[in-house]
RNA sequence: GCACCCAUAGCUCAGCUGGAUAGAGCGCUGCCCUCCGAAGGCAGAGGUCUGAGGUUCGAAUCCUCAUGGGUGCGCCA
């Protein structure tokens, strides 16, 4: 249910009876016309820009437009009144009947109250984390894993197929780099001395497995050539650190739906059949890339490789899918594996990366527009780094010495919940502060609490309604009448709750899941708010002295709750029922 | 050198497919608990939306250029 869609289709109709009756001349594009709240609630419920939009093609003045446009809405029971304004604004009033109209809905529908249908089930694959399976995730996969997920939901919710997928880098040299870590991890599980130098892995976390691997095959590889060992070792670890990454997303609550492993498209000929596809279009030739200007490679020499014509496609330089030893570049397996998300039968790809990704958006996009023909877009969201700061100072991380700060650091001290929402709480593409004093604050300076003590506070009433003798099952609320909610106050904070379904399609539509976050903190503001108004207007109370009276207060107090519960599910946010 | 991202209040950031007088938190100055949870609320001060052009009835938002910051740039993934 969107009131905003609701009236948009209402403006439209009325465009169509003024083309019928000649006010307009036919064929007006109408797609710009939007019906929005107003900036300055001062102006009325809703604006429309329709007469704007529409002046210049149907070359008349917009205010001419509006005052007949204004006529016709007027005559709508559910408008109250239509006021032309500005440049050409067309002022809304709705009759407090569709206001309270509102909490009913959200008590009847429950979370479905936000729910749209614009994805109208088209299939979206997301791929988001892929982290290397060589060692635990750490702060930055945490938030590319949440963004991803609450991405995922949010367009579920708004009405798309979609299918959460981790994309298992576990084809090139990074899993050699692994195995030889965990080999010494075993020698050292045999008692063995042992050093790691540069290009292994010195992180702890390999001691397990290294005693995994001792438990499983004995003395079997000691003093045995990497040959030897080397593809079984790779295997072991790898299968390891994924048991490793997906207790990571446990414990953070993602779960995906799809592992696809890089590996396991070699030997199928489905790189080669991705490949041939673009040589069949004539976009793969042996070339000699120029250097890159100003950076000055030391060891530049001209070589000649196999190169993919992703210039035809908006990239800046064509890329090489070839190494010189002729085996693929990492950049290879990847187009074929896009290539198979789309075969598998989906309508748009979304890939998060991490930021240091960027240089690799315009090639992958290249090829997925190469092999699709432009079909299927794609869309690429790279995540910014978070930088971790504990009592105002920032944290120290060194990868090199394997100390760096793990998603499951995190989880233990703050919680999922709590990072989860403050991962959501900027734009993917800015750098974002994680603190984590103010993750655990109980107070206005984290987002989190804030959110979850309105919700709590909902709970709070209905707990006290329901000692006062008050019904408060959703069913029970649903059934009020509530033609008494007409205080500003009220209707103020049912428009808020009005724009939750409009907000949920703004935040699919632009991919950018922190508008839930933003939204959820704004409704409870307006919430807490109302709340404090309580105190002087005994009026706008949710508990009344009469029982009947309290019982036709609380569904709004519900109706919040309700919204904000299904805004935090979007998020992957548990909410409490009280702070502790 | 090239590409991508970013630049909004003292600080951290929102800002709707372009919309009316640009918002919030922190910090600062004052208020508000005999009253549903003060873990909160209200009010005030604080802005050339980095700069210069352009498109438009209308620009923080779109385009161009400049400045400042980040990221990346052929056998790493």
């Amino acid at each position: 249910m969107n009131l905003f869609t609701d009236i948009k289709t209402t403006v439209l109709t009325a465009i169509e009876a003024m083309v019928r009756s000649g006010d307009l001349p036919e064929g007006l594009e109408t797609r710009a016309v939007t019906v929005e709240p107003p900036r300055d609630p001062l102006h009325g419920d809703m604006a429309t820009n329709a007469a704007m939009v529409l002046a210049k093609p149907a070359k008349m003045k917009p205010r001419d437009i509006a005052e007949k446009l204004a006529a016709l809405l007027a005559e709508d029971d559910r408008i109250t009144s239509a006021e032309v304004a500005g440049p050409g604004f067309l002022n809304l009033r709705l009759a407090p009947s569709l206001w309270q109209a509102v909490p009913k809905s959200i008590l009847e529908m429950g979370h479905d109250f936000g729910k749209s249908d614009m994805g109208q089930g088209v299939r979206v694959n997301v791929e988001f984390v892929s982290a290397n399976p060589t060692g635990p995730m750490h702060v930055g996969h945490t938030r590319g894993a949440v963004v991803g997920d609450a991405l995922s939901s949010l367009l579920s919710y708004a009405g798309y197929d979609v299918t959460r997928e981790y994309y298992i880098n576990d084809g090139g040299a990074q899993v050699d780099v692994l195995a030889r870590s965990v080999y010494l991890r075993y020698l050292e599980a045999h008692g063995q001395e042992v050093e790691f130098p540069d290009g292994t892995y010195p992180g702890e976390y390999l001691k397990d497995v290294g005693a995994a691997l001792k438990a499983k095959v004995g003395d079997a590889y000691l003093d045995k050539g990497e040959q030897f060992w080397l593809t079984d070792i790779r295997e072991f670890a790898t299968a390891e650190m994924m048991k490793l990454i997906r207790e990571d997303l446990r414990v953070l609550g993602v779960e995906m739906d799809v592992y696809s492993s890089e590996k396991a498209l070699y030997g199928t000929g489905q790189i080669e059949n991705a490949i041939q596809r673009l040589d069949d279009m004539g976009l793969i030739y042996d070339g000699i890339l120029e250097p890159p200007k100003g950076k000055k490679p030391e060891d530049w020499e001209p070589r000649e490789q196999t190169l993919f014509r992703s210039t035809d496609h908006g990239d800046d330089v064509d890329r090489p899918i070839k190494k010189s030893d002729g085996s693929w570049t990492y950049f290879t397996p990847d187009i074929a594996y896009h290539y198979d998300k789309v075969t598998r039968g989906c309508d748009q790809l979304i890939d998060i990366f991490g930021a240091d990704h960027g240089g690799y958006v315009k090639r992958m996009k290249a090829a997925v527009s190469a092999l699709t023909d432009g079909e299927v877009p794609l869309d690429v969201k790279l995540i910014q780094l978070v930088k971790l700061y504990k009592n105002g100072e920032p944290f120290k991380m060194s990868k090199r010495a394997g100390t760096f700060v793990t998603l499951r650091d995190v989880v233990e001290q703050v919680g999922a919940d709590v990072t989860r929402f403050i991962m959501l709480t900027r734009k993917n593409d800015a750098t974002l502060d994680f603190d984590f004093d103010k993750a655990l604050e109980q107070s206005s300076e984290n987002p989190v609490f804030y959110v979850q003590y309105a919700h709590a506070r909902v709970c709070s009433v209905l707990r006290n309604a329901s000692e006062q003798g008050a019904k408060i099952t959703d069913a029970d609320l649903a059934a009020q009448d509530l033609s008494g909610l007409t205080s500003d106050a009220e209707i103020t904070l049912v428009k808020k709750l009005a724009e939750w379904p409009r907000l949920v399609e703004i935040a699919a539509r632009t991919h950018e899941p922190h508008r839930i976050a933003t939204y959820l903190q704004e409704l409870a503001s307006e919430f807490h708010s109302f709340y404090y108004k309580g105190n002087k207007e005994t009026d706008l109370r949710f508990l009344q002295d009469d029982l009947a009276a309290t019982q036709s207060k609380i569904p709004l107090a519900r109706a919040v709750a309700i919204v904000i519960s299904a805004g935090l599910a979007i998020l992957g946010v548990t909410p409490v029922e009280e702070m502790r």
